[in-house]
DNA sequence: CAAAAATCGTGAGTAAATTCACAAAGTTAG
DNA sequence: CTAACTTTGTGAATTTACTCACGATTTTTG
């Protein structure tokens, strides 16, 4: 197990958000962020954003805040920024294309390398850079990339999981409606657009601010 | 303040999903289901799922599980299924357009009535069945739906957010990976894709299962 | 240089969510 | 009908996350 394994799940999610914030800031040329300030701008407790940098040691310094490139490398370091993450995309409807098309706007340690698509059309075709290969081709196809965003019809979801399994991937962005089934060593992160959208009308309707 | 106002906000979230679920059993035909079923089929423990529903009073029996007919209409009602909520989509790029695809595929308390885009081409056309306004004419042409969905670049964001504050919108689901400035009454919900992918990658290399 | 202001890092308190584990009550099988 | 089995609903324990509030330290101002 990492020595960083001790850090909270909720601070984990939060490193990527403070990270693109910081190395904007860095970008601009600015040489100095309270917490106040990052808590105004990525709209997370200034007491939270301080709690979470001090997992990771004192980054700071009292009556100053903290040195934008030193947290700017601090975090590229931390997130493995300079290692990028190969990542396959399967399903290029138009969510999958959303995904191919953001892939080169980064900030980024996950990259698109190849994508797959039921539509023998669209095979030998680039979208965002990326090259279509068919779904039957996945197996010969897909490298050792370990990473998979899931951006298929929900009833392909589980037989396509099941293959990527097959082909060694240990992390799935599922965006299909079904809950996949998956061997307790592959983590699936799962974003369901119709439930967010549902679930916001229902905090509306029942839990007025 | 509702009566329902006690229920847990987690347990909220999980609603829509758990409507889904029972709803397809519903139209399977199945008559009964347990909690443990649910739970190998939407991935959350029986004993946070019993706890859910318990928010709503005794809804199972003992020995027996749940009745699919009951729990469904139970859920119907709760979810205001029948009372849909209006919505607004704005930013028809990729990410935009899957959205008004999605939109008839549905179990869905919300529907999108009308979207914007900055594209003139674009406007006159449908997709997915809902009229492309232009971005200019949201004032004009939003009536007086109290949702929308923000798809646009990141740069836009919080100035179109700025004009649907002005039109009375108490809810946002915001794609963009700008953090949006709000009043304290509405309500948003913030879908980072990046981060996300991000975020799995930084899970994968540090909390290995 | 001294006083005032800023800001971190964190102990302690609180809140929210999850999970365990079991009595109670029903169902099923023989 | 009885015994074995199933499954709920929930009190209690645990885990996880958030926030307050303040001492310690540095910067800034005059």
């Amino acid at each position: 197990m990492d020595e960083e394994a001790k850090i909270p799940q909720a601070t984990a999610k939060r490193l990527p958000l403070y990270y693109r914030f910081i190395n904007n800031l860095y970008l601009q040329g600015k040489m100095r962020v309270s917490s106040k300030e990052l808590s105004d701008a990525v709209k997370v407790d200034s007491a939270t954003i301080r709690r979470d940098f001090s997992y990771f040691g004192a980054l700071g310094k009292k009556g100053y805040g903290y040195n934008v490139e030193h947290l700017v490398s601090f975090f590229r370091k931390t997130l493995d920024q300079d290692e990028t993450t190969e990542v396959a995309l399967i399903g290029v409807g138009n969510l999958g294309t959303a995904f191919l098309n953001y892939n080169f706007m980064k900030n980024n340690n996950t990259k698109i390398v190849v994508a797959f698509d039921a539509d023998k059309e669209r095979v030998g075709q680039e979208v965002g850079g990326v090259p279509i290969e068919h779904i039957d081709d996945l197996e010969e196809r897909m490298g050792n990339v370990s990473v998979a965003i899931l951006t298929v019809p929900s009833q392909a979801a589980q037989g396509i999981t099941d293959r990527l399994i097959g082909q060694g991937v240990s992390g799935i962005l599922n965006f299909t409606p079904a809950r996949i089934t998956v061997p307790s060593d592959v983590r699936v992160h799962h974003i369901d657009l119709s439930v967010e959208l549902q679930s916001l009308a229902y905090f509306l309707k029942h839990y007025p601010l």
